[in-house]
DNA sequence: CCGCGGAGTGTTTTT
DNA sequence: CACTCCGCGG
C-alpha cells in the first residue's frame, strides 16, 4: 500500500480519499489535478475496487492514457481501468448496444467533412440550392445544426444569435435537420454529436442504465468545465445509486463554449448532487509567484466564478513576466525566435519551451524565423490533417472495405477516377449499396461498369485492388499499402504538393500496420483522430532532442513549459474579432488568456506588434483589452519597442547608418502578396 | 456529363 | 491564399 500522505498535500489527500458519494474538485491551474486522479485511481484499486468498475472520462484520450499509465506504474492493475473521452466511450457503448437504440453494429462515424457532405446531399434533395435565394452553405448549416444540439437550444434561437440574416430560413433548416437525421439513421451513420445524443438516449432506458451504472461503480470526469449539457446529463445517468461520482474542473479554464460546453455543469453540480463534498485545490506547483500574480490579476477581472486565488507552493518569486511591443509581425517573430535560441543556450531544452497562439495561422512568420535559425519545432492543434483531402481519400478506400454500404466513402473513391463525376459516381454507388457484400459489389456491379466506358480502365484498377484486399489473410498493413499504391497516381494528379502529402500517408502507413483489424483502425481514426505528436517514428526521444512546441492555446490545455511566449496580444486576435459583440464570448477569450498565462513555469513573455495588415489595409493594432487594465499591467515588466532581438533578421547592423538591413525585409510570402497586389492594380 | 478556369469569399478554437 | 462555387466548352 502506498503512503498517500507522503505524496499529497491535505486537499489533494482529501480529494483522493473521498471515494464514496459525490465529489466536486475545483482544481486551479497547476494544482496537481493529474496527480489527484492518478492517486485516486490507485487508491481505489488498492482498496480492492475492481479496476474495470472504474470509469475515467477525460477530454482527450491521451489524457486518460497518461493518467492511467502513471497509476499503473505503482500498480499494474490500474491499466484495466476504463478510460477515454465521452465520444470514445459512446462509441464502444453503442457498438455493444447499437440495436437497442435502433442502429446496427456496423455503423460508421462521420467526421465534420463527411457530415457536411451528407447535409449537402439532404439539402440538395430538398431542392435547397435550386432556388433563387442565397442559402447558407453546407459548413454553416452543419455548425448551425451541431450548435443547436450541443447547447440544447432550439435551432431558431441559435440562428437568431449566430446568423440573424438567415432567420427567414428557420423553417427550412429545421426541415433539413430532420431530413439529415433521418438520412443518418437510414444509412447507419453517426456524426460526432450523435455519439453523444444516442449515448444519452441509450442511458435513458432504465434497463440499460441500471446495468451500466452497476458496472461502473466509480465514475470520474476530468475537465468538467468543458462538458456540455448533454454530457452533464450523461454523467448523471451513469451515476448509480451509490452516487460515486467525482468531477474535476476549473471554471476559470472553460474555453470550449463554442462547442456547447457550459460552465453551468460545474456550477450546478452541488445542486444536482445534494450533499456533495467540495474540495478546492489552490496550491500551485507549477509556476513562480510572479507568473501567478499575472494569472490572479486576470482572475480578478472575471466575473461569474468560484472564487479562488493561486498561491505558489514552489516559493519562488521569479522574474516579472515581460510584455514586449514590436512594429510588425516579423520583428515580433524574430525576437521570439531569438529568445528561444538564447534560452536554449542557457540550458533550457527546446521541448521545455513553447510558443502559444490564439490561432495557429498566426505562427507562420515565426515558423519562417525558426527555420532560418535551424530551430526544429512541431505544431499542436490547428490544421486537422485527418480531415485533409489526401488522408480522407485514402481512408475512404479502407472504409469501403470495412463497410461496403458506406455510400459517402464509395462516392469519394469513385470520384477520384477520371471521367467519373457526381452523376456517374452516384449511379454506381446506388447500385453498390444494395449489395450484400463487397464481393458482390465487385463482381455484380463494378466489373460491369469496368467495360466499355471512358472511365472503365480506371475503374478496373480499383476492382483489382479491392479484390486483392478482400482476401481472408490480408493484414491491415497490406491493405493500406495496396490502397496507397493504387492511390498514388491519383494523388499526383490531384495535388501539386503531392510529395508533401505522400509523407503524411507514409507515416500513416506505419501506424496502420500496428492494427489487427480494419475496424479498430477506423474506430481510432473516427473517435481519436491521430495527433501530430503520435507521428514520430521514435516513441522514446530524449527530452533534449525533442523540438520546440508551437501550439494553439486550446491544444495547450493541461500542459506546461519552463518558458512560454504568448504572441499576438492584440485586440482582434485575443480576443478575436468574432467574439467582440458578445459579452459572453469575450469572457471566454479572457479565460483563454488565463489558460495561456498559467502554462508557464518560470518565464513568461507576452508580445504584440502594432502594424496590422488586415485585408490589405494598414491599421494600428491596439494592445489586448485583457492586458489594458491596471491590475494586470502592474504585474508585467513592460518594454516599449524593444528592437534588440529583431537584430536577428538584420544581422546586427549599426543603427543610424543608412543600410538596407535597417529596414525589416519582406518575407517571401509578403513579397509575393505585394507583387500580386501590384499586378491586380494594373 | 465531366473537367477546367475564373471569380468570389471569408479567415478560430476541437471531439 | 485556399477553397468553393459557377458557368462554359468539349
Amino acid at each position: 500500500m502506498i503512503d498517500l500522505q507522503r505524496h499529497l498535500n491535505p486537499s489533494q489527500f482529501a480529494a483522493v480519499t473521498t471515494t464514496e458519494g459525490p465529489l466536486l474538485v475545483l482544481a486551479g491551474a497547476g494544482s496537481g489535478k493529474t496527480r489527484v486522479i492518478e492517486y485516486r485511481v490507485l487508491h481505489l484499486v488498492q482498496s480492492g475496487v475492481k479496476p474495470d468498475s472504474i470509469l475515467l472520462l477525460t477530454f482527450t484520450k491521451k489524457a486518460a492514457r497518461e493518467m492511467l499509465s502513471r497509476a499503473s506504474r505503482h500498480d499494474p492493475r490500474c491499466r484495466n481501468v476504463e478510460g477515454g473521452t465521452f465520444h470514445s466511450f459512446a462509441y464502444r457503448l453503442l457498438k455493444k448496444y447499437a440495436r437497442t437504440v435502433g442502429f446496427t453494429e456496423s455503423f460508421t462515424v462521420l467526421d465534420e467533412g463527411d457530415a457536411e457532405e451528407a447535409i449537402h446531399r439532404c439539402a440538395a434533395k430538398m431542392g435547397f440550392f435550386d432556388k433563387e435565394k442565397r442559402y447558407p452553405k453546407k459548413d454553416t448549416l452543419r455548425s448551425l445544426i451541431s450548435m443547436s444540439v450541443n447547447k440544447m437550444v432550439p435551432l431558431a434561437e441559435v440562428l437568431k444569435k449566430e446568423y440573424p440574416h438567415f432567420m427567414e430560413y428557420a423553417g427550412e433548416i429545421e426541415q433539413l435537420r430532420n431530413d439529415y437525421t433521418a438520412y443518418k439513421i437510414e444509412k447507419n451513420y453517426l456524426d460526432y454529436d450523435d455519439l453523444i445524443v444516442f449515448q444519452k438516449l441509450l442511458l435513458e432506458r432504465d434497463e440499460v442504465r441500471e446495468r451500466i451504472a452497476r458496472k461502473y461503480r466509480y465514475v470520474m470526469v476530468d475537465e468538467y468545465q468543458d462538458t456540455n449539457r448533454l454530457q452533464g446529463d450523461i454523467a448523471r445517468l451513469l451515476t448509480g445509486p451509490e452516487r460515486n461520482i467525482m468531477v474535476v474542473g476549473d471554471d476559470a479554464q472553460s474555453i470550449y463554449g463554442f462547442r456547447g460546453a457550459s460552465h453551468e455543469n460545474i456550477m450546478d453540480f452541488p445542486r444536482h448532487f445534494p450533499g456533495c463534498r467540495v474540495v478546492k485545490l489552490e496550491e500551485n506547483y507549477r509556476s513562480t509567484q510572479a507568473v501567478l500574480d499575472v494569472a490572479n490579476a486576470v482572475l480578478e477581472n472575471m466575473k461569474d466564478k468560484y472564487s479562488k486565488c493561486l498561491v505558489s507552493a514552489k516559493g519562488v518569486e521569479g522574474d516579472k513576466p515581460k510584455l514586449l511591443f514590436f512594429r510588425d509581425a516579423y520583428e515580433e517573430a524574430a525576437w521570439v525566435a531569438q529568445t528561444i535560441k538564447e534560452q536554449l543556450d542557457n540550458g533550457v531544452p527546446l521541448h521545455h519551451q513553447c510558443v502559444l497562439f490564439r490561432s495557429l495561422y498566426l505562427s507562420i512568420p515565426l515558423q519562417s524565423e525558426l527555420s532560418r535559425r535551424n530551430i526544429p519545432y512541431e505544431t499542436y492543434g490547428g490544421l486537422k490533417f485527418y480531415e485533409t483531402a489526401h488522408v480522407k481519400d485514402l481512408m475512404s478506400h479502407l472504409k469501403v472495405m470495412a463497410n461496403p454500404r458506406d455510400e459517402l466513402a464509395w462516392n469519394r473513391v469513385l470520384m477520384l477516377i477520371r471521367k467519373i463525376g457526381p452523376k456517374t459516381a452516384g449511379a454506381i454507388t446506388d447500385e453498390i449499396v444494395r449489395c450484400a457484400s463487397l464481393g458482390e459489389a465487385l463482381t455484380e456491379v463494378l466489373s460491369r461498369y469496368a467495360k466499355g466506358h471512358g472511365y472503365s480502365g480506371g475503374l478496373d484498377r480499383l476492382v483489382q485492388v479491392l479484390s486483392r484486399c478482400q482476401g481472408e489473410g490480408v493484414t491491415v498493413g497490406e491493405r493500406f499499402e495496396d490502397s496507397l499504391d493504387y492511390y498514388i497516381p491519383h494523388l499526383k494528379d490531384k495535388f501539386d504538393d503531392w510529395h508533401l502529402r505522400l509523407n503524411d500517408l507514409e507515416a500513416l502507413r506505419q501506424i496502420s500496420a500496428r492494427y489487427d483489424t480494419l475496424e479498430e483502425l477506423l474506430e481510432d481514426f473516427a473517435v481519436e483522430p491521430p495527433e501530430r505528436g503520435i507521428w514520430r517514428v521514435e516513441p522514446e526521444t530524449k527530452d533534449e532532442e525533442k523540438p520546440l512546441v508551437l501550439s494553439t492555446i486550446h491544444s495547450a490545455k493541461g500542459l506546461e513549459w519552463d518558458n512560454v511566449c504568448l504572441m499576438g496580444l492584440v485586440d482582434g486576435v485575443l480576443p478575436v474579432t468574432f467574439a467582440l459583440d458578445s459579452e459572453e464570448d469575450i469572457e471566454e477569450e479572457q479565460r483563454l488568456f488565463y489558460v495561456a498565462v498559467t502554462r508557464a513555469k518560470n518565464r513568461l513573455f507576452l508580445t504584440l506588434h502594432h502594424e496590422g495588415t488586415r485585408g490589405g489595409i494598414y491599421q494600428f493594432n491596439k494592445m489586448s483589452r485583457f492586458l489594458d487594465s491596471r491590475n494586470v499591467l502592474s504585474k508585467l515588466d513592460r518594454r516599449e519597442a524593444d528592437r534588440s532581438g529583431a537584430a536577428g533578421t538584420g544581422a546586427g547592423k549599426e543603427p543610424d547608418e543608412e543600410t538596407a538591413e535597417d529596414v525589416t525585409g519582406y518575407s517571401k510570402s509578403t513579397l509575393l502578396r505585394k507583387v500580386l497586389d501590384l499586378y491586380r492594380r494594373s
